[in-house]
RNA sequence: CGCGGGAUAGAGCAGUAGGUAGCUCGUCGGGCUCAUAACCCGAAGGUCGCAGGUUCGAGUCCUGCUCCCGCUACCA
C-alpha cells in the first residue's frame, strides 16, 4: 500500500442524458466503490467524488427530440442516477452535478487562470452552421451520403456502415440533425490547449516515471497518442448550452464539455468541503494524496492526456497516481446500446430484483471487463448467484448459524482441544484479509472477490471433514465446541472481508455476528475475531428462479429497438 | 489505412525471469445429511486464434496472418 496519508478517488461522471446501466456500473462505480471502501476499512483519509456531467451538445439535442428544456432533462437523469448509485450502495462522499453554481466558479477560474498565463492559442477557422438553428454544428451533427461508399445516413465524423474517418464537408448532400437544413460555412474564433507543448511533460510523467504503474490497455493506448504527436485541441464550443467562455471576446461560446467535465471532481471535492467544513485543497494539492480515476476505455485519453495537461498547466495540482480504466462489458454476445435499447437498466433491475444489488455488484465483479471486453448473460448472472454467492457464502453462514443455535443457542462456544488441522485452518484464515488486500491495491477486483469466497469454500471443506453433526452424538462434546468456535470466527472474518464487495450482505452480517465497528486490521491470529454470541437471522441471498431469468431475457429481446 | 488492447477446457479467468497446462463455475460418478436439493471427494474435458521461426525445450521470445473491441483528436 502507498504510504500516502490521503487518498482522492473519482469515478467518471455519468452523462446526465439518460439512465445508467450494467456496463457503467462494472466499468468504473463498482471497482471505484470497492476501492473506496476498502480504504475506509483501514480508517485512511479518503474522499469518494462524483457527479453528473450535464454539458455538451448531446443534451440540448436529446431536449430537442423530447420536447423538454435542457435544464429539465439534466433534472430528471441528474436525480434519477443518484438514486441508483444510492440503490447500489455506490458510496459517494459527494455526488454533485456540473451544472450548479460552485462547478461554473470552477471550471471558470481555470480557463480564467490558464488564459492570463497566455497558455492557450486563438484561432479561427470556418465550420458548418446551421442557419435556421443558428448553431455551429459538431462533424457527428452533420449527416449525408458517405464519399466513400454511397451509404445515405453516415455521420460527418465517420460512416458506421464503411467505417471511413470523414470530415462533415466531405458529405454529399449534408444535412444538419437539428433542422434537417444543408449547413453553411461559417468562420468561428476558439481558443486551443496547445497539447504539443506538453509532449516532454507526458513523455516524463507518463512514460518515464510511471511505465510500471498502468495498466497495459492504458498504457499502450495513451502512448500511442504521445508518440503520434499531438496537437492543439478546442477547448470551447459554439453552444449555448455550457459554461460560458469568461472571455471578452467569447460571446455564445461555452467551454468544451471535456474541458469542464474533469473540473468536476475538484469542484465537488469543495462542495463535499464545504458541507463537511473541511479544506478541500489538500485533496487536490498536496502531494501526500493520492489521486486515482476509476473509468472506462473510452475516456482514456482526457483523463491520462488532457485533464493531466490542464491539472499540470495550472500549476500546484497533483496527477493521477493511477487510471484503471476497464474495457467494455457486453450484453447477451453483443455491444450494449443505449439508442437500440440492448441494456439492463439499473433501476429496471431493481425493480424486478429489489435488495439484491449486491447479486448483481457480485457477478459484475467477477466478470468485470478488467483486462478485455466481458459478456453478461443472464443464465451466468442465475448461476453465478445461485452456485456462488447463494451455495458457498450464504449457506456456509447459515450452516454455522444454524449449528450454533442447535447446539450452543447461539452462544459461542468455548476453544480448547485443538489438533493441527485446527491450528492449520485458523491460521490459513487470518491470511485472508492480506491476501484480498494485495489484490485490492493492485486493482485487481475480481481475484479479490474469488479470494475471500476461497475463505467461505475453506469453511465448508473444514465443516465436511470435521463432521461435528457426527461427533455431537459421541461423548466428544470439547471437540464440536472447538469446531464452531472456528467456524465463528471464519464467519466474522467474512463479514468484515466481504464488506467492499458486498456492502448491504456485510452489514447484515455483521449484525448476526456482532462484529459491529470492527476495522480491516483489528483482528489477527494473535487477536482473534471471536464474538460472544450469534443471532439468528434470515438467509442473506436468494436464488433466481428459471422462470425470472426467461422473463428478463424475453424483456430483454422485445424492448430491442 | 494507422495505432492500442484481446484471443488459453462448454463459460469466465490465471499463467509477471521459456522447463511435464492451472483456478472457479458447468458436466459425469461417488460421499455426507448440519445446511438455501445446499456441502465434500474424484473423473472426464484443452494440438494455449492460424502459419512459420529461434531453442534441447515456446501459452510464454521473433515474423507474418485472421477474428473481436477501442482510439484516430468537433459524440461524450
Amino acid at each position: 500500500m502507498s504510504l500516502k496519508k490521503r487518498h482522492t478517488i473519482t469515478a467518471a461522471l455519468p452523462y446526465a442524458n439518460g439512465p445508467i446501466h450494467i456496463g457503467h456500473l462494472a466499468g468504473a462505480y463498482i471497482p471505484a466503490d470497492i476501492y473506496a471502501r476498502y480504504l475506509r476499512l483501514l480508517k485512511k483519509d479518503i474522499i469518494f467524488i462524483c457527479g453528473s456531467d450535464e454539458h455538451g451538445a448531446a443534451i440540448p439535442i436529446r431536449a430537442k427530440k423530447e420536447g423538454l428544456s435542457p435544464k429539465k432533462i439534466i433534472d430528471k437523469y441528474h436525480f434519477e442516477i443518484k438514486k441508483t448509485f444510492e440503490d447500489f450502495g455506490i458510496s459517494f462522499d459527494n455526488y454533485s452535478r456540473t451544472s450548479s453554481k460552485i462547478h461554473h466558479e470552477t471550471a471558470s477560474i481555470f480557463f480564467k487562470n490558464l488564459n492570463e498565463k497566455e497558455l492557450f492559442v486563438e484561432k479561427t477557422t470556418d465550420q458548418l452552421f446551421d442557419q435556421k438553428e443558428k448553431q455551429f454544428l459538431a462533424d457527428r451533427f452533420v449527416t449525408g451520403s458517405c464519399p466513400k461508399c454511397g451509404h445515405e445516413e453516415a455521420f460527418g465524423d465517420q460512416c458506421e456502415k464503411c467505417g471511413s474517418t470523414l470530415n462533415a464537408t466531405d458529405l454529399i448532400n449534408p444535412k444538419s440533425i437539428l433542422s434537417g437544413n444543408k449547413p453553411v460555412l461559417k468562420s468561428t474564433k476558439h481558443w486551443f490547449l496547445p497539447l504539443n507543448d506538453y509532449v516532454s511533460f507526458l513523455k516524463k510523467w507518463f512514460i518515464y516515471d510511471n511505465e510500471k504503474v498502468w495498466k497495459s490497455n492504458v498504457f499502450g493506448q495513451v502512448k500511442s497518442w504521445i508518440d503520434d504527436g499531438l496537437k492543439p485541441r478546442a477547448i470551447t464550443r459554439d453552444l449555448d448550452w455550457g459554461i460560458p467562455v469568461p472571455h471578452e471576446d467569447a460571446q455564445g461560446k461555452v467551454l468544451y464539455v471535456w474541458f469542464d467535465a474533469p473540473i468536476g471532481y475538484i469542484s465537488s471535492t469543495i462542495e463535499w468541503a464545504r458541507k463537511n467544513n473541511k479544506d478541500w485543497e489538500p485533496y487536490w494539492q498536496d502531494l501526500d494524496t493520492e489521486l486515482i480515476h476509476f473509468i472506462g476505455k473510452d475516456n482514456i485519453v482526457f483523463h491520462c492526456i488532457i485533464f493531466p495537461c490542464i491539472l499540470h498547466a495550472s500549476e500546484k495540482y497533483i496527477l493521477p497516481k493511477n487510471v484503471p480504466a476497464n474495457e467494455f462489458l457486453n450484453l447477451e454476445g453483443r455491444k450494449i446500446s443505449t439508442s437500440k435499447n440492448w441494456a439492463i437498466w439499473l433501476n429496471d433491475y431493481m425493480k424486478y430484483f429489489p435488495d439484491m444489488q449486491d447479486s448483481l455488484r457480485y457477478v459484475l465483479t467477477t466478470n468485470a471487463p478488467e483486462n478485455k471486453d466481458n459478456d453478461f448473460t443472464w443464465k451466468d448472472f442465475q448461476a453465478k448467484n445461485n452456485n456462488e454467492l447463494v451455495a458457498i457464502l450464504g449457506n456456509y453462514i447459515n450452516r454455522v448459524a444454524v449449528l450454533t443455535q442447535k447446539y450452543f443457542q447461539g452462544v459461542t462456544p468455548k476453544l480448547s482441544n485443538m489438533d493441527k488441522n485446527d491450528e492449520d485452518i485458523i491460521s490459513k484464515a487470518y491470511l485472508y484479509p492480506k491476501k484480498v488486500s494485495d489484490s485490492i491495491e493492485n486493482f485487481k477486483f475480481r481475484e479479490a472477490v474469488n479470494t475471500m469466497m476461497d475463505l467461505a469454500r475453506m469453511g465448508n471443506k473444514y465443516l465436511a471433514d470435521s463432521e461435528p453433526w457426527k461427533l455431537i452424538k459421541t461423548s466428544n462434546k470439547e471437540k464440536v465446541e472447538t469446531i464452531i468456535n472456528i467456524s465463528i470466527q471464519i464467519c466474522s472474518i467474512l463479514s468484515v472481508v466481504s464488506e467492499p464487495f458486498l456492502p448491504s450482505a456485510s452489514k447484515k452480517l455483521r449484525n448476526q455476528f456482532n462484529v459491529q465497528n470492527i476495522y480491516w486490521k483489528d483482528f489477527s491470529k494473535e487477536k482473534p475475531l471471536i464474538p460472544v454470541k450469534i443471532e439468528k437471522s434470515e438467509l442473506i441471498f436468494r436464488k433466481i428462479e428459471d422462470d425470472e431469468i426467461d422473463f428478463q431475457l424475453k424483456k430483454l429481446n422485445d424492448s430491442e429497438k
